[in-house]
DNA sequence: TATTGTTATACTCTATAACTATA
DNA sequence: TATAGTTATAGAGTATAACAATA
C-alpha cells in the first residue's frame, strides 16, 4: 500500500457502526411515532432551552424546516414556544413535562438496546473505545 | 453505580460518533445532489446486483419506497432495471457505468473526509478501534 | 441594514393499502 | 395461495425564496 492510498477498513467500520446505531435510534423513535429528527430535537432540548435558530444550527437544518418540526412537536404537546426575553424577534423552545418525560424514556431505551453490544467488550476496552471515539469527535483543527 | 444502572458514556460517544459520521455522508451526498438513502443505494450496488426486495431489506424500507427511489435514480441514469432470470416477477437493479463511477468517487470522498480524523490515532489504536467496532457490529446472539 | 422566524411552494422520503403478474 | 413489484395516496422532512417584525 503506497502513501497515496488509504486503508479503508477503519472508515468502513465507522460508517457501518454509524448506520447500525442510526437503525437503533430509528427503531426506538418509531416505537414512539418519532422520526430521527424529532428524536434529536427532544435529545437536544433535554438539557437546554434554545431558540429556533440554535436548534436549526444544532441539527444542520434551515430555519424554515425547524418551523415545521417544532409545529408538529408542539401540536403533540411535546414542547412549547415562548417569546424570548431581550429579543422580541426570537422564540425559545422548551420541552413540556410530557416531552421531558418522553425524552428520558427514549434515552434510557437507547441505552438499554445498545448496552448489550458494548458489554461484549471488557471494561478496559470500553474505556479505550470511548476515549478513542472522543478523540475522533474533537472538531477539526 | 449499582448493577442496575448504566454508565452511558460509551453509548453517548457511539451515538455522537454516528451523528457526526452521518453528517459527513449527508454532506458528501448533498454535493452530488444525493440523499443519504440514494447514497446507500449506490454503495450497496457497488459490489452487488440485487433485486428490489433485497435492496429494500438492506435499507430497512418498504418495497413501495424502493420503487420511488429506484425510479428517481434510474431517471438520473445512475442505475438500470432489468428482468431477473429465473423469476419473471423479479427485477434486478444494476449500477450504470455513470452510477458505478459516481459510487467510486463518493466512497473515495468519504474516505478522504474521514481519514484525517482516524489519523489522529496511532496505527496500533486504529487497529484496536477497528476490531472493537467489528465486535459491536456482530449480529446479536 | 441585518437578523429572527414564518409562510408559500416544490420535491424527496416514507408507509399503508390495493392491485397485477407470476410462482 | 403466496410472492415481486407497482400504483395511489397521504403525511413528514427538507430547501429556496419572499415576507413581516424587530434589532
Amino acid at each position: 500500500m503506497t502513501a497515496e492510498q488509504t486503508d479503508d477498513g477503519l472508515v468502513d467500520a465507522l460508517v457501518q457502526t454509524a448506520f447500525a446505531t442510526m437503525a437503533v435510534l430509528n427503531r426506538v423513535g418509531a416505537e414512539h411515532d418519532l422520526s430521527l429528527t424529532q428524536l434529536r430535537v427532544l435529545a437536544i432540548l433535554r438539557d437546554r432551552q434554545v431558540r429556533m435558530t440554535a436548534l436549526a444550527d444544532f441539527l444542520g437544518l434551515e430555519k424554515s424546516t425547524m418551523t415545521g418540526l417544532v409545529d408538529r412537536a408542539e401540536k403533540r404537546g411535546l414542547l412549547t414556544r415562548s417569546p424570548s426575553e431581550g429579543d422580541r424577534r426570537a422564540v425559545d423552545v422548551t420541552l413540556s413535562p410530557a416531552g421531558a418525560e418522553l425524552a428520558e424514556r427514549l434515552a434510557a431505551q437507547v441505552a438499554r438496546v445498545l448496552a448489550p453490544r458494548t458489554a461484549r467488550l471488557s471494561p478496559a476496552d470500553q474505556g479505550r473505545l470511548q476515549s478513542m471515539l472522543a478523540r475522533l469527535l474533537t472538531p477539526a483543527t
